[in-house]
DNA sequence: CATGATACATACTATAGGGTAAGTACTTGT
DNA sequence: ACAAGTACTTACCCTATAGTATGTATCATG
């Protein structure tokens, strides 16, 4: 699961902010570019890793139970297997999972507003798109 | 500022999720170390440059600016320098970066309940912190 | 005439985290 | 006996981003 190493600035630097900073706090366990986009389809149930899988095509399975691992370490969501064969694993979210739906929410409304209202957003879009220039 | 090669999957990966996911592309915006903690600043009114510099010690003013810079592209920052000897530069937030403070209140929320209820958490900040082990 | 204050800029290094590709275990179906 | 399905694991590489250190312009003041 990538280890990291003790000693470092921005390890100690990331701690300092976790402490103090309760945006960097949450940050720090919906952040990267996976998690949301599984939390949010688990927001809608429990979900096979199969269907997981099936439902964000773009993620490769490291990334997957990468994150899965994470996000039950985080206490946000919960994995439940059945002794069967072929393996049966579902997860779903804990209550403290399912309390970011407002957090989330909230981020989407605003991500709504600011695309609407900011025109400078497209141009720097535009600037990174991939494969052109 | 750091620049960003056009072909790279995990551009294309980011520009998708950024594209689709309203989560991901709030936290384009106020993610990283210290961003959260720039705007927190700001939240209490516009500030100069070296008056965040002092209110956030242990940043460096690369980082300050690089992500002052980014702040204002993305129009949740103003920037207004007066043009004087020395220079004076006060940093504000823009109507849009004001519309932040909802979510951010809602992130500050859920993290001291979650912090209160989960002792897990507690566990893994004690073992990634920094000069122990 | 050198120093200090302010608001940056820039070259280089280090590291966290994402991406690719391939392998594992166990059993049922052909 | 071999492929197929499920839920992972592991080894290796690449890139985005943070950190370190030093430099720049302008003017007032001693």
């Amino acid at each position: 699961m990538t280890k990291v190493k003790e000693t470092s600035v921005i390890q100690a630097n990331k701690q300092a902010a976790f402490n103090e900073c309760p945006v960097t706090y949450v940050m720090e366990k919906i952040g990267g570019y996976w998690k949301p986009i599984i939390l949010f389809q688990l927001l809608s149930g429990s979900k096979r890793y199969s269907d997981l899988r099936k439902a964000i095509p773009a993620i490769t399975e490291k990334m997957l139970i990468q994150h899965l691992k994470q996000l039950e370490a985080d206490n946000l969501v919960v994995r439940i297997a059945k002794p069967v064969v072929p393996p049966h694993v579902t997860y779903s979210l804990t209550k403290t999972g399912a309390n970011l739906k407002p957090v989330l929410y909230a981020m989407a409304v605003w991500a709504v507003s600011d695309s609407k209202e900011n025109s400078k957003v497209f141009a720097r879009n535009l600037k990174n798109f991939p494969g052109i220039n």
